[in-house]
DNA sequence: CATATAATGCCACAAAATATCACATAAAAC
DNA sequence: GTTTTATGTGATATTTTGTGGCATTATATG
């Protein structure tokens, strides 16, 4: 039996895709005459490629207008919210702390809103933003190169302002934890600011949720001796990284 | 059989969402052939990653991801806008430019979201993130400590990392103006740091509206050898500011 | 202001559509 | 001929949706 070309199918959905801006599983599958599974495949292989996203049915086209803090602050946004809150309980009045960027992190600074004589230092624009219309947090912005991905300053300028501020609790993001329980991340750059952040605070906790153990990065960030917790939405069950992460730091449960 | 993709519902509600600034359950049913509920689990996705409200009956849109209400609800917003377009026409693509803080020149930062190769280097949390989520600007935010009022930054940090840039153009705002003609502003640290934003660039340009004539700001702006032209909307008449102003700088109308 | 009434929201469960996975098979490549 | 790749199949798991009962909220009416 002659097999029609796979690259054909692929083309015809890019193309399908563009137009109506979403595509179905079943409708692709009559029309090639193959089987939904096929197309499921179709769809995951251009899923990998980014240049779509897989919804329950089909796929729709990846939304460039659409900002990719606002996608991931969507994904398990009750377990992020949870973490926050968790996180906050350990703010005192008067305090100087320091938060990183990320969508965790934003979840911290709204739980800190309604706090007073706060003195909070950041990377990121919008936990600046959200804090600074509070009116009693007072807000030192890290400066920086900004990363669209994260909307938050890296480079040499947020390493040097870094030095000047003694903050009592740091709260650092990861990029994901390894299988020997070290907090990772995506590049060099992010994970030596990462590691100084942690340095910066008498005390340091990291903020990641569950997905986070499930994610691999490449870099490691290397901690510092001064890591009172990790603080988690849950742990998920019977991952390598789970483990280490049981044996190395004190997990705190929101 | 055949279910239509969910996806393709939300859509049309973020849609109807932003053309109307409300929708409600029973209507949406209604045009979808679903239950309510269904819309009402659409709503509670779309709610949790806080791209609407929920209403009681159906849904509201969230002004809270918008870059600032005090902004957008700007005195004079036509005339700033004008004043935002003409400065944009002096960028050329591959500029490094510098955009002090304020409601005008947010706008400037608004009339150059569809360039690209553009760096932008700001002190402004709003422009900053305007302008980082177009994907195609390179922003650079100046760190510092933030102002409530201004949601920008000021201070030894911001001065610091100011001097490592090479700007181009530097588009600088004002306070006031003073009978003298001088920029004013309203504080000593404030007054300073837009002189040191003058001096950063090749050429200057400061964007003030017809009402900053009216206004008197104490502390005056030491104005550098570079300013290419004050940009407006208009000049009120019978003013010493105004009269002054002609003198003194090459008078730009929007 | 209180109460009645209708509309809306919430929850739990069942049914249907869809997704996932392991495995079998046929085509293509070597 | 063997290996690799693409596709189909069926069992099982997950997600989505509708329904009905009951709680809550809005609106009208007295």
């Amino acid at each position: 039996m002659k097999r029609p070309l796979a690259i054909n199918r692929i083309h015809h959905i890019v193309q399908a895709l563009e137009e109506h801006g979403s595509v179905s599983v079943s409708d692709l599958a009559q029309r090639f005459d193959v089987s939904k599974e096929t197309i499921r495949r179709d769809l995951k292989v251009l899923s990998d490629q980014r240049r779509l996203s897989l919804v329950h049915g089909g796929a729709t086209a990846n939304l460039q207008a659409e900002p990719s803090l606002s996608y991931r602050e969507a994904e398990n946004a009750a377990g992020k919210s949870a973490i926050g809150r968790k996180a906050a309980s350990f703010v005192e009045d008067s305090m100087v702390i320091l938060i990183d960027s990320g969508s965790t992190t934003l979840f911290l600074a709204e739980a800190l809103v309604a706090r007073e004589h706060l003195t909070v230092i950041t990377n990121s624009l919008p936990i600046a933003l959200t804090l600074c219309r509070t009116k009693s947090v007072k807000v030192i912005m890290l400066g920086g190169e900004i990363h669209a991905n994260d909307e938050a300053a890296f480079g040499v300028d947020t390493l040097v302002s870094l030095k000047h501020y003694p903050v009592d609790i740091a709260f650092v993001g990861a990029g994901g934890i390894s299988d020997e329980g070290d907090f990772t991340d995506y590049s060099r750059l992010a994970a030596e600011q990462r590691h100084l952040m942690l340095q910066a605070g008498r005390v340091a906790y990291v903020l990641a949720d569950h997905t986070k153990f499930e994610r691999k990065t490449p870099i490691k960030i290397m901690p510092g001796e001064n890591i009172a917790g990790l603080i988690v939405d849950h742990l998920p069950q019977g991952l390598a990284s789970t483990k280490a992460a049981k044996a190395r730091w004190p997990i705190i449960l929101a």
